[in-house]
DNA sequence: TTGCGTGCAAAGGTTTTGCATGGCA
DNA sequence: TGCCATGCAAAACCTTTGCACGCAA
């Protein structure tokens, strides 16, 4: 929600970077130190934790936890959150691990309804409907 | 979904049993070991945890899964949870932390939806809505 | 008797934390 | 200069697994 950086580092700079390259896709925080590691630009596992963290509580990425034992995913969505931005639901299937971005008014309505009759304030960003894609579905009535 | 279990053991009888006891309620393999240590009733964790495991197979209790680094939480739901046994969402404060279960009906019509207009079949029992309660939306306001 | 279930201990993997050092503003 | 951020290592955490023994059918 605010923005809650003091300090713009190099290593903030950096992880911002490289999760600005794969917009939509899936980075674990392994992958994020993975790719530091081949890029020569090394970047302590903690400081990485932590810089996702924060990143996730600006807004700017979004985190997944698809399942308790593996690892938590983390999307770049936009600097620019601010106001009216779309608002962008998300589905992730947990067969084939997809994610899917939805721009949905009716789904909007759910808000709405979250806030007023059950004095739920939805945050959007955050939410993550599980489930099973089209592709998965038909892959299982074979 | 299918009934997976060979022997009705001691343990099992007692695990479920103790679920029975609190249904609707979100227990940990960690509640359960505490309250078999505190009854008297030893049972090894590795028992509690492949047990819970069979229960939600056979579909007698649903698993959620909260958040990557809280333990899950598994719920006794029935042992005829054949038909329409009941949809449960769940909302989760982001600042206190606090989990809240609806059963709404509005809310299912989401699942309608997603699947006619989106071809994505959601399931309730992994999806939480992460957002802020009502308590912390009032204390925002002080 | 057969083989599944149990229990203990240890491993597994991800994420967090303590503390001294370094760097941004 | 004052704090925050970093990095390393170790801890914490939940959950799974290996293996020998016990027990249900």
């Amino acid at each position: 929600m605010a923005a809650r950086t003091k300090y713009n580092t190099k290593q903030r700079e950096v992880l911002l970077g490289y999760l600005k390259t794969v917009p939509g896709e899936h980075i674990t925080a392994a992958d994020a130190c993975r790719y530091f590691r081949e890029q020569g630009t090394s970047i302590g596992q903690s400081t990485v934790y932590r810089q996702l963290e924060s990143l996730v509580d600006e807004g700017i990425i979004n985190k997944y936890i698809i399942d308790g034992n593996t690892p938590a995913c983390f999307e770049y969505t936009g600097e620019d959150s601010h106001a009216d931005a779309e608002v962008c639901f998300h589905c992730k299937c947990e067969k084939c691990g997809k994610l899917i971005h939805l721009h949905c008014d009716e789904l909007e309505t759910i808000q709405e309804h979250l806030l007023r009759h059950h004095q739920f304030r939805l945050n959007p960003m955050r939410t993550v409907f599980y489930g099973c894609c089209e592709e998965c579905i038909s892959r299982e009535e074979t």
